[in-house]
DNA sequence: CTGGATCCCACAGGATACTG
DNA sequence: CAGTATCCTGTGGGATCCAG
């Protein structure tokens, strides 16, 4: 129960469900990635890509070259994850629009009765 | 792509997924609803119940009686965020112990020096 | 190119007290 | 019982500069 929380704490931040969905395709590179997730700094990507490498969700390659260059992949653990993530985004696109409408839905009970 | 942001801000947030989570039995009143998810302030529950109400995730159905009774449930399309939510809560708890793992495994030094 | 180190602030969210 | 209203803190996370 409280082992659950854990795992959707790291869910929970920002950034995290963005960049494994990102490396759905294959490995990426540290730019690559932050042109992927539109709207990520440095500092997050940097972070969450620490947090997911310490997970075991994601992989961090280094090439020894100049200049230097750094592949991210997904674990087999963390395309399990995935899975649910391309689920959850499938849903979200799905009801996306449904949702949207509910939420501009002006909070007035006018022709409607029991709600608020 | 930016509208997938919008429904996984929501989901992001620290308690939405919990309260959906512990929706799956049947409706809930408020003080339930506090009982079962461990933790929640007052305040967090109402907001995030106001939220998922908005979202139309959530209904709110209140009985005209004294003492007054409220009670919450999913709607057709918050149980379909559900099913998502139960695979992930799935996968959490069976990669639970592996991820705990790898996050007290101290960071190993190999070449590098680290430092924390 | 791939980050690390700092500074800083908005805001999520807890604690507490009050009400219909 | 089912919330509202305040007050206040921690920290998530952006901006910026620096480094191998």
């Amino acid at each position: 129960m409280g082992s659950i929380r854990q795992v959707l704490d790291r869910v929970g931040d920002k950034w995290s469900l963005l960049v494994i969905a990102v490396l759905e395709s294959g490995p990426l590179r540290y730019t690559d990635l932050q042109r992927a997730v539109t709207g990520i700094s440095q500092r997050m990507l940097t972070l969450t890509l620490r947090q997911l490498g310490q997970d075991g969700l994601v992989s961090r390659t280094s090439y020894p070259e100049v200049p230097p260059r750094v592949e991210y992949a997904l674990t087999p653990m963390g395309r399990g994850l995935l899975e649910i993530v391309t689920a959850l985004i499938e849903w979200a696109s799905e009801h996306h629009d449904e949702i949207h409408l509910n939420r501009t839905r002006v909070t007035e009970p006018s022709t409607s009765a029991r709600s608020r």
